[in-house]
RNA sequence: GCGCCCGUAGCUCAGUGGAUAGAGCAACCGCCUUCUAAGCGGUUGGUCGGACGUUCGAAUCGUCUCGGGCGCGCCA
């Protein structure tokens, strides 16, 4: 059984106090210091219910609290019904001890529901070079993977490779081009051929084809792999990679077909068959099968979602760029036309990237051949600033990702103020080692950690806001997940990190008081599992030194 | 025209309906004989695009409006 954080136990003892109130009872956290540690807006909430002065009720709930000394050290009733506790330095050293118990899981909730979650992004067409844009999808899918997976759901991610009908046939009529270039023959290029540049250097290790479509499907296997090992180099991996092909092949995309036609939401015009979109909310009707009988890329995405409802996946969670949200009616109108619950499916829009270089901005556009791709910028920074610069930024808001910035390795680059304070954690530890001190370190007595508090005000201050930072962290793992914004993360580890450089410039941590200097080191290990576990979900590194 | 997203400090962005709206960068001023100065403190900087509404209370919710991005293919 999970111990209570003392957020938690101050809510269950106002619910005790305030009998027969049916919903949640919020605790903040107050932005003041001289509102205390924990406030909650609950009788001004009951004043409307029971007409009466929430000061009152609040004064009252106070007098039942107040005994409980254990767990709160002051409560004050402030102006239009606010209730501010102060918590004691016992139950904060108490909740801190869980800490160390639960180590690297600190924060981390166990698998509590069997439901299975499936996370598909990138999905970029095996046409070219993945760029930016692909690099925000990958980013923040992969950490909304991990942030989920931490929060107790069965996760599993997937990339739908789009191998099939226009674009592979764009492809190979590229691909062909060039190859016909290298040797010598003049050739005419088409507009409706993909960027050479992205396309040449494959085409190169092509040989011993002798169409375009086979030189095609050779390009587009060597892509395919490159993409999948550009992606793994800033730790974006999937547990599986599902072919668009299969579909048509195993006769899903026919059987999607069938059925509604059989639903009766499909009619024929002009050659073309077409799903009465609009029915469904839709700004207009969309074509499955095209005049010269090819189907649309729409019936192989809904023959897709189903497959993935059908192996057995509560919930489908699937990552596009906002250019594609013009999809998400038809393809969820067809999901209900056929009996599916459409709320299973979630897609999650990640805005466009836009590009600052040089104080300039450069716009992203394929036409424009203004594409800065993953490789490019992973030749200039790190990927742990890769990954930070583009998770940092919640999915629906544009962001503008300043290449000279993210290029800089020095302290301008958020990234290490985060991974510097883990990195000091270790420093700290390292020097006490070199003491030769031979004791060890009891991270779980609640007794010793309460040296911690024994100290005047500077002191007092920045650690007491350390301890709350750090007792923080699991809550904000649930907010994350219940958002599905791993980004906010990012944020938390930004303030956790601040709070650990005000400590350690206030506070020395190895001293000649023994005790004391014990407390401080496990205060240190426990800022250090929690940096270390959050960076985790985002998937960055946690140096030991720097 | 219709639909989706956004508008918060000079720039990039935080901000589960709460109290005096925050951080980083940029600018200026301080702090290293002591565990990493990749750090800390301070100063300057705001009509939260605008209006109205809901509420004891709105950057947050609703309506309208202005501005920007994206989409509205028998492309994907």
């Amino acid at each position: 059984m999970k111990k209570m954080s003392y957020k938690q136990k101050i809510q269950s003892e106002i619910k005790k106090a305030v009998n027969g109130f049916a919903d949640e009872i919020i605790i903040e956290k107050p932005k003041l210091k001289e509102h205390g540690d924990a406030a909650t807006n609950i009788a001004m909430v009951l004043a409307k219910a029971r007409k009466r002065n929430p000061l009152e009720i609040a004064n009252e709930i106070k007098e039942k609290l107040k005994a409980n000394t254990v767990l709160i050290s002051r409560i004050d009733v402030v102006k239009p019904g606010f209730l501010n506790f102060t918590v004691s330095d016992q139950a904060l050293v108490e909740s801190l001890s869980e800490v160390f118990k639960l180590n690297e899981n600190y924060g981390f909730a166990q698998k509590k529901s069997k439901e299975k979650i499936l996370v598909e992004y990138v999905s970029a067409n095996p046409t070219g070079d993945l760029h930016i844009g692909h690099g925000r999808q990958a980013v923040i899918g992969s950490c909304l993977v991990n942030l989920l997976d931490k929060a107790g759901y069965n996760l599993s991610s997937e990339f739908y490779i789009n191998d099939y009908g226009e674009q592979i046939t764009k492809l190979s009529d590229t691909a062909w081009a060039i190859y016909e270039k290298l040797n010598g023959k003049e050739v005419i290029w088409s507009e409706d051929f993909y960027p050479e540049e992205g396309i040449s250097a494959y085409v190169k290790k092509c040989s011993g084809a002798n169409t375009s479509l086979q030189l095609g499907g050779m390009v587009k296997d060597l892509i395919l792999k490159s993409q999948e090992e550009l992606l793994s180099s800033f730790r974006v991996q999937f547990n599986n990679w599902f072919s668009e092909t299969d579909l048509h092949k195993n006769k899903e995309v026919d059987k999607v077909l069938k059925n509604l036609k059989e639903k009766g939401v499909t009619y024929e015009n002009e050659g073309a068959l077409w799903f009465k979109a609009e029915e469904f909310g839709d700004v207009r009707d969309r074509v499955l099968i095209r005049a010269d009988k090819r189907p649309t890329y729409l019936v192989a995405d809904i023959a897709y979602h189903i497959d993935k409802l059908n192996r057995g996946f509560d919930r489908l969670i699937t990552i596009w760029g906002a250019d594609h949200h013009g999809q998400e009616v038809s393809l969820k109108g067809a999901l209900k036309a056929l009996g599916y619950d459409a709320n299973r499916l979630e897609i999650i829009f990640v805005q466009l990237v836009s590009l600052k270089q040089g104080g300039q901005e450069v716009k992203m556009s394929k036409r424009a051949g203004a594409v800065v791709t993953i490789k490019e910028v992973l030749n200039e920074v790190s990927s742990d600033a890769f990954r930070y610069f583009l998770i940092a930024t919640h999915a629906n808001n544009r962001m503008v990702f300043d290449i000279d910035l993210a290029k800089k390795q020095d302290k301008d680059n958020p990234v290490y103020y985060i991974q510097y304070a883990h990195a000091r954690c270790c420093s700290i530890f390292r020097q006490y080692k070199e003491l030769n001190i031979e004791e060890k370190l009891d991270f779980h007595k609640p007794d010793l950690l309460m040296n911690l508090f024994k100290s005047d005000i500077p002191e007092y201050t920045v650690t007491k806001d350390l301890v709350l930072k750090i007792l923080d962290f699991p809550e904000e793992v649930i907010l994350a997940a219940k958002s599905e914004a791993p980004g906010r993360i990012a944020n938390y580890l930004k303030d956790l990190a601040t709070s650990f450089h005000q400590f350690y410039t206030v506070c020395r941590v190895i001293t000649k008081d023994t005790s004391l200097t014990k407390a401080r080191l496990e205060l240190v290990e426990a800022v250090k599992i929690t940096i270390a576990n959050g960076l985790k979900i985002l998937g960055i590194s946690a140096p030991e030194a720097m």
